[in-house]
Parts: structure tokens; sequence; C-alpha cells
DNA sequence: AGTACTTTTGACCACCTGGTTAAATCATAT
DNA sequence: ATATGATTTAACCAGGTGGTCAAAAGTACT
């Protein structure tokens, strides 16, 4: 592969994101990335053979930038609680960098979840060991005893939903872009607060 | 419309639900619709003009079954710390009865959010009586200052998401469905529990 | 300049999609 | 029974889809 055709190959990556990203495998058309990267149909088919392919090279760089910083953020060697805080931190602005990401996930979730599995897997995301740490706080009477499947997906959730539910909550709440911006930058406070309010003793 | 017009009017409704719901509005065929409604394609554009329209009948149906009770349990007159362990335990077990309506609204939310927002707007739900509560017994203090914009996303968020994201959770806690399952059923203590610590003064 | 190669293109194809239509079937009232 | 209108069907169509291919354009080495 010459540096030509590395540039071109990355072109083609960015372009493919954004078009999947935003009409999902089904709606995304190859012509309509053709047209992003600024090149013919056929040099899709050229780099990735198929749309399948150049779906699997685009989710897989999506999901594997996201799972190290939780991975790192996990096996840190923190008090909880400080961990909690920070983790929420790092994890909401990712977010707002991506805020199309979660709901890419999830329709993919729902119509391949196979293609997703083989990422976690080698992700080596491993939940024992903040369970451990939760087990041991709990036990010297710093929080009160909760699981690591309630409490990572009660604090996942909660930073996700307004990123996948956006629509549904600028209306309901009757925000304006401004309005809901200001109402993002609210929530880490909030869900910071929310998270270690309920596991205090 | 005579009888057997509404009976087949119905059993379309009901298999392009199921379609529409596994596959997306752009995954969906029209023929698969028809397939699993036991019936001619033609007779899909005879009843529903379009695939537009047909999503449309589909998507409001699904739509107007989800708000009222929302709304009813917002308006009631309980104690909040009741109403949202009420609140809570209702919304999951229409959850379950329902488990992949919210990837499917969200997918929908994503690539046409037009169709939501007026079912929004005509669902009447209206977040200035809980705030009014909210902020009624705070001043009492009976729980701390907490905004209904945050509490409200911060329920439905914990609530949705283990049903969103079922494949990434049962995954990384290497949960079999049989363990999922009682991971669902013991979130809606856990939920309880977590939100009301969390808005105890 | 010539050669061997990678990269890029325009034209093309088979297939599938949503949608149409005219005719057939069914139900109902007279 | 038959006329009338609603329901259902098979056959068909235009346009769009992912994908292919041979030829052109570019690149690098001799």
């Amino acid at each position: 592969m010459t540096l030509a055709g590395e540039i071109t190959e990355n072109h083609i990556l960015v372009a493919a994101r954004e078009v999947f990203i935003a009409k999902g495998y089904e709606g995304a058309r190859m012509q309509e990335i053709a047209n992003h990267a600024g090149i013919n149909k056929a040099l899709l088919h050229y780099y990735f053979r198929s749309k399948e392919k150049l779906f699997e090279a685009v989710f897989s760089e999506v999901a594997s930038n996201l799972f190290p910083a939780m991975k790192q953020m996990l096996e840190a060697e923190l008090e909880l609680k400080e961990k909690i805080a920070i983790f929420i931190r790092i994890y909401l602005k990712a977010l707002e960098e991506n805020p199309f990401i979660p709901a890419f996930i999830i329709n993919t979730l729902n119509t391949n979840p196979e293609s997703f599995l083989k990422h976690i897997k080698k992700s080596g995301l491993n939940p024992r060991l903040l369970q451990k740490q939760l087990d041991e706080e709990a036990g010297r009477g710093m929080i009160r005893m909760v699981k690591a499947e309630h409490l990572m997906v009660n604090i996942i959730a909660m930073c996700i939903f307004p990123f996948v539910a956006r629509p549904i909550i600028q209306n309901i709440f009757e925000m304006n872009n401004e309005e809901y911006q200001t109402y993002l930058d609210s929530r880490q406070t909030e869900i910071i607060d929310f998270v270690l309010k309920s596991i205090t003793v």
C-alpha cells in the first residue's frame, strides 16, 4: 500500500463512518459514501471488497476506541468515589465529541448483534476488579453494598441516554439547542451527585 | 371497511410491527411483511398506500401506547417516593412485555426525528406538574432539591438501558439468558433503592 | 523512454425494491 | 340469480442497489 493508497483508504473510512452513523447499515448507500469521499464508487470495492466488509472496518474502528479508556479507568488505583467522578467526566466528554456513536451502536446491536461481540471479547474488560473494590470498600463501611453490574449500568445509562433520546427530552422539556447544551453540561455534576449519594451508607 | 377488511388490516399492522422493529425502516421489506401477514404484497398497498404510510401507522400505534401510562403516573396524587417506586415497577413491566420497542424508537429517532415529535406534542406530557411536586416536597425537607429533567431522565435511562444494550451487558458480565432474566428482575428494587437514596436529604 | 505496478475511472449488469394495474374473487343487497 | 362494490391476486414495471470489468491514468524504477 502506497502513501496515496493509505490516504484514500482513510478518506473512505471517514466518509463511510459519517454515512453509516447517520443512516445506519441498510440506509447507507455506497454511492453516497463515494461522494462523501470524493471518489468513484468502484474504488470503494477496490479498497474494501463489499459493503459489509467496509461496514465491519468502520465498526471495528469505532468499537476499538470505545473500550480501552473504560478499561484503564476500571483498573486505575483510585478510591472508588473519586474513580466514579473521573469516569463520568471522561465518559461524558467522549460522548460530547461523538454524540451519535451510542445510537449507532444500539442500532447495530439490534440488527446484527454478532459483529459487536467479538470486539467485547477481545476488549479484556473485566468487571471483577471493580466488584472487588466495591466489596472491599463496602466492608470498610465507606459505601453501601452494591453490585458492579448495577452500578456500571446505571452510570453508563445516565450518561448515554441524553444523547440517544435527545429529540424526546428536548421536546418534552421544551429546550432549544443552546438550552440543551447547558442541560448536558449540568448533567455532569448531577450524575456524579446522583451516583455518589446513592452509594453512601 | 368491512369486518374482513378490518381483520386483514390488523394482520398487516401486526406483521409490519414485527418486521419494522426487527429490521428497522430501511431494512424492512414489503414482501417480508406481506409474507408475515400471509397475504399478497399488493394488498399492503391497497390498505396502506406506501411503505412510509404503513410505517407511520405502525409507529403511531407504538408511540400512542407509550405516553398515556406515563402521563397518568406523573399526574397521580401520590407522595413522591411512592410515585417513583410505582412508576419504575410499571415502566419495567411494560418494557419486559415489549423489550425491542426502545431500540426501535431510538433508531427511528436517529434516522427520522420528525415522525416522533408530533406524537410527543399531542401526548400532553407535562413535566411542570412533577417539578411543582419536587419543589414542594423539597421545601418541606422530604427530599433534596432536584430538577425534574434530571430525575426523570435518570430513572428512564436506568430502566431502558438494559433492554437496548442487552448483548453488551450480557457479554461483559458473562450471563446466560436465564441469568439475564434474573438480573432484569433484580433491577427493579435496585433502581428504586438507587433513586430513592439519591434524592434523600 | 520503456516497463511493470498500483490506483482510478466510466460504463455496465443482474438483481431487488417499492409500487401499479387489470383482472379475478368474494360478499351483500335487491 | 344477478348487479354492485369491496377485497385479493398474479404479472408487471421503472428506478435504484451493490458489485464487476476493462481500460485509462498515475507512479516508480531501469
